[in-house]
DNA sequence: CGGCTTTGACCAGCGC
DNA sequence: GCGCTGGTCAAAGCCG
């Protein structure tokens, strides 16, 4: 982490949960810097970047990135304060929360099974059991590089500056809310992102960004030009 | 009519 | 080999 992350975990802008290791650092964002407008309506360019991030990240091989992105959010975010529309508010805390995990390391279950787990075991990795863990590497195979967050959102889809196609949706085990599969609409673009609401808390949104866009955000997003924070953009792209 | 969602069918990987 | 599960396909229907 970086220094400047390291002051604002010190100054408690946010925290950095002790969960799995091996998915990288995970970075919970406190309602007091996550004071974004409802995810979905016109204003929601940071939770949009945040998205678009996600994506990005979910290819990205530069070391420290979380802190990088981490550290990009905080400043939108604070920015965001600013210009945040309070006819907007969600009326209720706003919690947002990412992760990354390693390129082509972690399968999607894991990370489902890594974000559902509140209690880490001395005995268990990440929590899940050494028997499973096992049968998990076993299973595991070469992927897109993958990364995903957390939202608490009453919608389901993160508008993250792209045109996306759901092609399926599956009610997984042990869950009471169905995933949907979305696909890049773009040709030649194979990027696929999966979301779901969590079994412990349906207000919580996750979403999985698998792959990485070969082309820019479409443009027809109504007011991306205007915010004063395109720049994170550019940052990403 | 084109683009999108819905949804049942199908397939592959895995455990037993 | 069989059953379970997650992921994908594709036909049908909806909507602007």
């Amino acid at each position: 982490m970086s220094s400047t992350s390291q002051a604002m975990l010190n100054q408690g802008l946010f925290e950095e949960q002790e969960i799995p290791t091996q998915m990288g650092n995970f970075f919970i964002f406190p309602s007091s810097l996550s004071n974004c407008p409802p995810l979905g309506c016109h204003q929601s360019l940071k939770v949009s970047n945040i998205a678009a991030a996600a994506a990005s990240l979910a290819a990205d091989a530069v070391p420290n990135s979380a802190a990088t992105l981490t550290e990009t959010l905080l400043s939108s975010a604070t920015s965001q304060k600013h210009r945040h529309d309070p006819a907007s508010d969600f009326g209720g805390p706003q919690l947002l929360s990412l992760h990354r995990s390693s390129a082509n390391f972690w399968a999607w279950e894991e990370v489902n099974e890594c974000l559902g787990s509140k209690k880490i075991g001395v005995d268990d990795h990440l929590g899940v059991p050494a028997m499973k863990m096992k049968r998990i590497k076993a299973r595991r195979k070469v992927r897109e590089p993958r990364f995903c967050f957390k939202t608490m959102s009453d919608v389901d889809v993160l508008d993250d500056g792209y045109k996306w196609r759901k092609y399926g949706q599956k009610v997984v085990k042990n869950t009471q809310h169905p995933r949907s599969y979305y696909r890049c609409t773009q040709d030649n673009c194979r990027v696929k992102k999966r979301v779901e609401r969590l079994a412990e808390d349906p207000r919580m949104v996750i979403t999985t960004y698998e792959g990485r866009h070969v082309h820019s955000p479409s443009h027809d997003l109504e007011d991306s030009s205007q915010q004063p924070n395109s720049q994170l953009n550019n940052f990403f792209w």
